[in-house]
DNA sequence: TATTTCGTATGATGCTTATCATGCGAGATA
DNA sequence: TATCTCGCATGATAAGCATCATACGAAATA
């Protein structure tokens, strides 16, 4: 049985796991300040040690709970050849939409070049297996060794589809910017198609 | 002519972007304090507003300093057929030494995520004039109109090496983070030989 | 109803940050 | 040699940060 102060609780919780892991993404992992995720959250400051043990437990969760909430909007599972499959995987993640909306698009890309200094060692770790599973989930393996050259081939989509959206975010022209998701768009399907 | 106070400023100047561009790739837009760099360099904190008006102002120089050291490394101008050329410019850019060596290496892949949310204006331009003219140096070209094909092409690999570089240094495990770089590799000559 | 529990607010702490004001002392100039 | 210039050090300031101590008040419990 949950009493109303559990209740309460837990939804305050997944009010601050939702504001930091927004900011997170938008702002990077300086970026979101305690304060600022308190107050998205409309709950005061001094309260977050109540729900988190510090910093670094909320920044691995939040991270953890973006992966979960974006993945499914763009790893698909269709009934068709994994070669189309992944084509449409890569149209829905380099996309002017999910370009636009880092706050709630993929923590991977939005973190790509953040992890490797992070101060929060159980970050890296957190993110490290994000990765990992992320190639697997696209690859549609348990493990490499069930089919090692779709493994390989999803190491390399991922890779290009990172580089590609930070590239296309980066970009101060919006012609060329659309231009950088269509070209690895096709570069994708020149990976898949062998 | 010189006096030899202007020299010293010079000198001085030079150690601080010097420091600032290790940083800045080390430690990312936040990590480079102030305090941090002009301790590197030599100098007391306070010293700083006598050299670069504003943090902003260094960040840009810094960045635009470390592209011009680090771009030598791996674009490689030789004689020889395109595709052989931009092959080594990949095993030279996806290489374990490369991603060992982030204060050293390429500030596109180091910042890659950093830019779309960074304060300073200014350097956003910086850094998105820095990719497109590295493109250009990738494609051998001068403008897209010269040869569009190899611009979509330079534009592909960047993206490639750009992400397979960061995911390869987000990796918890020397193996895998190796193999990523491997299958990159081979990823960016299918593209290239089309 | 009386007492305890606990989610949250208020406010204080100490640290780090960027920026700026002042003064010194070695080099430049006459 | 006497004066001036200016690169740098010292130190102050205000803002932002994570973390913690205390207190309130509503819900839970007896």
């Amino acid at each position: 049985m949950q009493t109303s102060r559990a209740i309460k609780k837990k939804d305050s919780r997944h009010r601050i796991l939702q504001a930091a892991s927004k900011r997170l993404r938008s702002e990077g992992l300086d970026g979101a300040s305690i304060a600022a995720v308190m107050n998205d959250a409309g709950l005061t400051h001094g309260t977050f040690n109540a729900h988190f043990k510090n910093k670094d437990e909320l920044t691995i969760e939040a991270f953890k709970y973006s992966l979960a909430q974006s993945q499914p909007r763009w790893v698909k599972h269709e009934d068709r050849s994994w070669q189309q499959r992944v084509r449409r995987m890569a149209a829905a993640y380099l996309n002017p939409t999910h370009r636009d909306h880092k706050q709630g698009g993929c923590p991977i890309a939005a973190l790509a070049s953040e992890v490797s200094s992070s101060s929060a060692k159980g970050f890296r770790q957190s993110y490290s297996d994000g990765v990992l599973s992320t190639i697997l989930d696209i690859a549609e393996i348990g493990d490499r060794a069930d089919n090692p050259e779709k493994y390989d081939q999803s190491v390399a989509l991922l890779a290009l589809w990172i580089g590609g959206l930070n590239l296309s975010r980066n970009v101060d022209d919006n012609i060329k910017s659309d231009h950088i998701l269509k070209v690895c768009n096709q570069a994708s399907a020149r990976l898949i198609d062998g």
